[in-house]
DNA sequence: CTGGGGATGGGGCCC
DNA sequence: AGGGCCCCATCCCCA
């Protein structure tokens, strides 16, 4: 029995020793492997690093080449007219050439009466199959120039071709900067071609010269309206400086609507004119479906959100596309030949005055605010965050940061008022359809539609007289009556007759005795605050 | 400064 | 549902 327990202990104990063998096996088992796998981790994190250090290469390289190939692009579009420009220019500067584009204008910064011969030209190897449309017209001697010494910044663009190129040019002028490189295929040069249909985009170092292709009492009107409610982005641009240089009126230029771009075609291109539609008093041009604008809010590209920043400011404001980087104006653009009539770019002035603009400003912004929906795509949204841009946005004379300060009080309380609207109105069925800018709620989806313009700016129907835009067919057809001269309304009192209906109706308060001044006034004045 | 009128923007209602 | 019209508020100009 004795033997028996003995027996028992040891094989116990062998027991215990082959376990503890066991487990020892395994622990080194497990080390082994253990640091075999961290040696394999090592060599995998290594070689991870190494690819990521060669994918950021390759990624650097991509990029280059991406911005090489752009910009061979975009010197392919019109190299051998460019070239001619050079050529004509140097011409003219030797006193050889008659500048022959009846389109274009030359602004020839002082310095620049001569030009010398031996003044180094540097052609672009790579430009064999590049056609840089850029000329850059060096100053014959920087040194001479100084520091306020002009170059002469030329473009030339061919229909199609993107506006904002001929924005991108910037003399360095004002810095003294030296225009390093004329690039241009002289062989190209040797054999110019007929240019039609072209113009050229100048700017020159003169800080006066200005690209004003354009001047219309409705701008003049717009600016002094501007000026009143100090709310538009036309003051903005103005304020910047760039006036109508900041979007000029550029040919061929094509300008970004409302999540969807469109090409116009400058009063050159004849052919391609926007024509009215049957009604040859009304010309029916462009509509931005909510749909789109909706399309153009979510989907973006990195180049389409770089234009939806620039039409992101064309929510409270209109006329041409331009790329400031603050001041950025878009608009649906007709540009319409009509018989005598000097063309223009109607697109510009004639969306809408300041005033209305301004409320897009107020509305939109306030429906930032208000409105989810909105506010996560809403350009404005973009541009509060980056605060610079918003506020460079703003006013920076005092007197009109005044107005813009009264603004944004004026944005707080539609706010209230309409978080008042949304209290009493409630959910009325009657009106599902609502404002993806304001949430006002519509019976209709066309309704909505057209309140949005509001909001949008957007002004389809354009009169064939005066090119004034009008959000609505009724509104149109209404200004209509200032040039046919009609005056259906007529006072039964005064036989005085009047185009509106409401102005008769005001009128009538003359007879009446109540005064129309004296009108209840719901909406207050921009300027009326404080 | 005030009143009258021209004109536009925008909303609502009716058909 | 959609077009047309009316109404109101407002800006602007002018006398």
């Amino acid at each position: 029995m004795a033997n028996c327990m003995v027996f028992h202990t040891q094989i116990a104990s062998i027991m215990e020793v082959l376990a503890n063998a066991a487990v020892a096996d395994i622990c080194k088992l497990v080390d082994d492997d253990y640091a075999v796998f961290r040696l394999e981790i090592t060599q995998s994190q290594k070689e991870n690093r190494a690819l990521r250090r060669k994918l950021q290469l390759l990624e650097l390289k991509v990029s280059r080449e991406r911005a090489e190939r752009t910009t061979r692009e975009r010197v392919l579009a019109s190299r051998p007219s460019s070239v001619k420009i050079l050529d004509r220019y140097r011409g003219m500067a030797r006193g050889e050439g008659h500048h022959t584009g009846g389109n274009r204008s030359f602004v020839k910064p002082a310095g620049h009466n001569t030009w010398r011969d031996d003044q180094p030209i540097t052609v672009d190897e790579e430009s064999g199959t590049s056609t840089q449309n850029v000329i850059v017209i060096e100053s014959a001697d920087a040194e001479a120039a100084g520091p306020g010494g002009l170059s002469l910044v030329k473009q030339e663009r061919t229909e199609g071709d993107d506006p904002q190129h001929s924005r991108d040019i910037q003399t360095g002028a004002a810095a003294g900067v030296v225009h390093p490189v004329v690039t241009e295929d002289l062989s190209t040069a040797a054999t110019p071609q007929p240019r039609t249909g072209r113009s050229i985009a100048e700017v020159s170092g003169k800080p006066n010269d200005v690209l004003k292709t354009e001047t219309d009492t409705g701008t003049l009107t717009v600016t002094k309206r501007l000026l009143h409610t100090g709310s538009d982005h036309r003051s903005d641009t103005e304020r910047l400086g760039l006036g109508r240089l900041g979007c000029p009126p550029a040919p061929a230029s094509e300008y970004l609507l409302y999540g969807d771009l469109k090409t116009v075609h400058s009063h050159l291109d004849s052919g391609d004119v926007l024509e009215a539609g049957n009604d040859p008093s009304c010309s029916y041009t462009t509509e931005m479906e909510p749909v789109n604008m909706a399309l153009g809010l979510e989907t973006q590209t990195d180049q389409s959100r770089e234009d939806w920043n620039r039409y992101s400011r064309s929510i409270y404001s209109e006329g041409c596309l331009d790329k400031k980087g603050e001041v950025i104006v878009v608009d649906e653009v007709t540009v319409k030949v009509e018989g005598n009539t000097p063309p223009t770019w109607n697109a510009d002035s004639h969306l809408g005055d300041g005033y209305s603009q301004g409320r897009d400003f107020l509305d939109y912004r306030e429906s930032l605010e208000t409105n989810p929906n909105v506010a996560t795509h809403s350009p404005l949204h973009t541009l509060r965050d980056r605060d610079p841009v918003f506020t460079s946005m703003g006013p920076s004379d005092s007197h009109s940061r005044v107005l813009f300060d009264q603004v944004l009080n004026s944005i707080e309380r539609a706010r209230a008022q309409v978080q008042e609207r949304g209290a009493t109105s409630g959910s009325s069925k009657k009106k599902q359809f609502l404002c993806m800018f304001c949430n006002k709620g519509f019976s209709c989806p066309q309704k909505v539609e057209i309140h949005q313009r509001v909001h949008t700016g957007v002004k389809p129907f354009s009169c064939a007289q005066c090119h004034m835009r009008f959000a609505e067919a009724g509104t149109l057809k209404r200004h209509q009556r200032v040039h046919t001269g009609e005056k259906p309304f007529v006072c039964h009192v005064c036989r005085a007759s009047f185009s509106h209906s409401f102005n008769l109706k005001r009128h009538q308060r003359v007879h009446t005795g109540e005064n129309h001044t004296a009108a209840p006034s719901v909406r207050s004045s921009p300027t009326s605050t404080s």
